[in-house]
DNA sequence: CCATTGGCCACAAACGTGTGCAGACGAGGG
DNA sequence: CCCTCGTCTGCACACGTTTGTGGCCAATGG
């Protein structure tokens, strides 16, 4: 049907072993002999099946990659960064969207994940049970996260405690007293609460600084533009509440309070100033400043981490020790700050209530 | 090492070739051995080897995909529609980011997917050139492609011509005489030339209401919001030039162009009307009257077209004959519009020169 | 000249599953 | 009672590759 190895053997005029050692480059071959098999292989369209190879060797040679969600600016540059960090390794990205649906979840995980299909897995903002964290760890197989801790497994993420903190400090340095955070629900459960580890960062500095802080302070919205632009109205409209400075959790949130604080009529950075979390691509646009992190990178440093864990070309073998016990093997990536013109000292004024 | 199929088979009492019949259902088996197979494979913790599965049946039941980017609204959505239709399916995906870089997609091309790792493939806005086309097609395996006609293989896309004279009669309709077009580079050879299409959908509307066209209707800009913006600004800033109605190619680029308007004091839609195309997230808060196409419906679709040429569980098996020479096999997706309040008639006035 | 070594290559045994073939068994009809 | 047929199961082969083992040969050292 197909050309397989024998034919190129056949037409190179050598064994199959030969012809397996010539193209995958392990063991003795002449020169003149690699040469004749490699012309031969490709005068013929040769290529070896994945199925026969993955079957002797063991390994298939691609990564499982769990997401919760492609289709946001974080997870879909995640993605590009796993994938161009796990092609150029010579690994094929397998995408597994887990839904909110908790029956598509379980089987994901039960069906197809240890169906040995992967050599290991890259899980994106996912909480894993300890029964799946276990039950993944006992397959052997390389395992890296990105967005929190988790037990037993090394995992990546921005220190979002220090990032609402940074951000705060920020505002409070330029002056302001009457800082307001707007975030994600702090109960979400999901995402390793990164919601209330950048409200507690905002916390930290605003009592840090010797600042009033109450319920008022934080207001929860949904995490895209048209929540921050809903929360942006709902506080920018009530002046008795309008703080002279907004950290938002993430920058969708504060391109949308900007929106809002535009039609309001209220200037950036004059009576209002913003700052945000990710340096999201709008965020130059606007001008906002902001907490960089770059998922991209994270997506590439987490392809980093399992392939450190493969038993690669330069492998030291050192890996399958199954990593050491349960501790926290969790990297927190510094964030930096780009100050950009959506943030500036507080517009020095008595208090004069507005229409 | 890990448990085979022998090892159930030795559990169950029975042999490998009834546990194989048994978990797959294909031919006779006891309704009791079945249930002793189960439990046996299940208690084992049993799965079937992917690996020695597709090397005796050929199939590796995933599939390929290809796309030239992931972070963008539209791609990241039809990925998303593509990976849900296919994981109901029992299909994997495997991503494949075909970046600029001619080298990475030739050896995509040609190490990869050759491989014998995909049953079949989909190519999201993917110009295939013919030698590549007819590598593929030789393969015998289904493609489907999103995007733009393909000689030989099944495509999809919105009607982009039909979109463009559609937007433009909208804006013909409500009275506006003095109408910009604001779109990608019409010369950019890639994504079958979409920019071009939409763009004779704008002259054609434009001509057939008898309205004149020049150079100067026309206005090139980068793909995005920033990009919209920066021609909003560049067109919206000459007085001389402003016209009172805009057709944006995308949505992304009519948002960018109604923060320039809102910059520039100038009223949408009472001193300018938008419309763009996509039906974007973000076009509902922007009141934007766009041309809805749906990314993940159609990558769902181009799923279910690959699906269909594959021998599935009730496949008449009509297909592999390698479709009907090279007839084009494009559908073309009806694109509706959504009247939202960024269009309205033209205000009546004597033209007056402001400012 | 012989022994040893190292480069080079072929033989054949796995890897774990799907499936054609044949055999066994019971039921039903002649 | 015998034959047929349908259901059920086991045997054994094939899928295409990797890799351990051993044999051959030339080069080198004594």
């Amino acid at each position: 049907m197909v050309t397989g190895i024998e034919d190129v053997a056949h037409r190179a005029g050598v064994s199959n072993a030969t012809v397996s050692r010539a193209l995958s480059g392990r063991g003795y071959v002449a020169e003149v002999t690699r040469l004749r098999v490699v012309e031969a292989a490709s005068a013929l369209g040769y290529v070896v099946s994945s199925s026969a190879s993955s079957l002797v060797t063991g390994r298939t040679n691609n990564v499982g990659v769990l997401m919760p969600v492609i289709n946001q600016w974080f997870f879909a540059s995640i993605l590009e960064g796993v994938e161009t960090a796990l092609l150029s390794a010579g690994y094929d990205v397998m995408l597994y969207n887990l839904t909110k649906s908790e029956q598509a979840r379980s089987r994901v995980f039960e069906y197809f994940l240890v169906r040995k299909r992967v050599d290991a897995i890259i899980a994106v903002t996912l909480e894993i049970t300890p029964a799946e964290s276990h039950s993944l760890l006992a397959l052997g197989k390389p395992i890296a996260g990105i967005g929190g801790a988790l037990p037993g497994i090394p995992t990546l993420s921005i220190d979002d405690v220090a990032a609402g903190r940074l951000a705060t400090e920020h505002l409070i340095a330029l002056g302001h007293t009457n800082i307001m955070h707007v975030g994600g629900d702090p109960d979400e459960v999901r995402s390793f609460q990164m919601h209330a580890k950048r409200l507690r960062g905002f916390v930290t500095a605003m009592s840090a600084a010797g600042l009033p802080f109450h319920q008022d302070h934080y207001e929860v919205a949904q995490f895209d533009i048209p929540g921050g632009y809903a929360a942006g109205r709902q506080i920018l409209g009530d002046p008795r509440r309008r703080p002279s400075a907004i950290f938002a959790a993430a920058d969708e949130l504060a391109i949308g309070i900007i929106l809002a604080a535009r039609e309001l009529g209220i200037a950036v950075p004059g009576d209002l100033s913003v700052i945000g979390v990710d340096d999201h691509p709008l965020a130059a646009m606007f001008g906002l400043t902001s907490i960089v992190q770059r998922p991209d990178e994270q997506g590439a440093a987490a392809a980093a981490l399992v392939l450190a864990q493969l038993p690669g070309p330069a492998g030291v073998g050192s890996g399958s020790g199954s990593g050491s016990g349960s501790g926290s093997m969790h990297t927190m990536i510094p964030a930096d700050i780009v100050v950009r013109t959506s943030t500036s000292a507080p517009r020095q004024r008595i208090f004069s209530t507005t229409g």
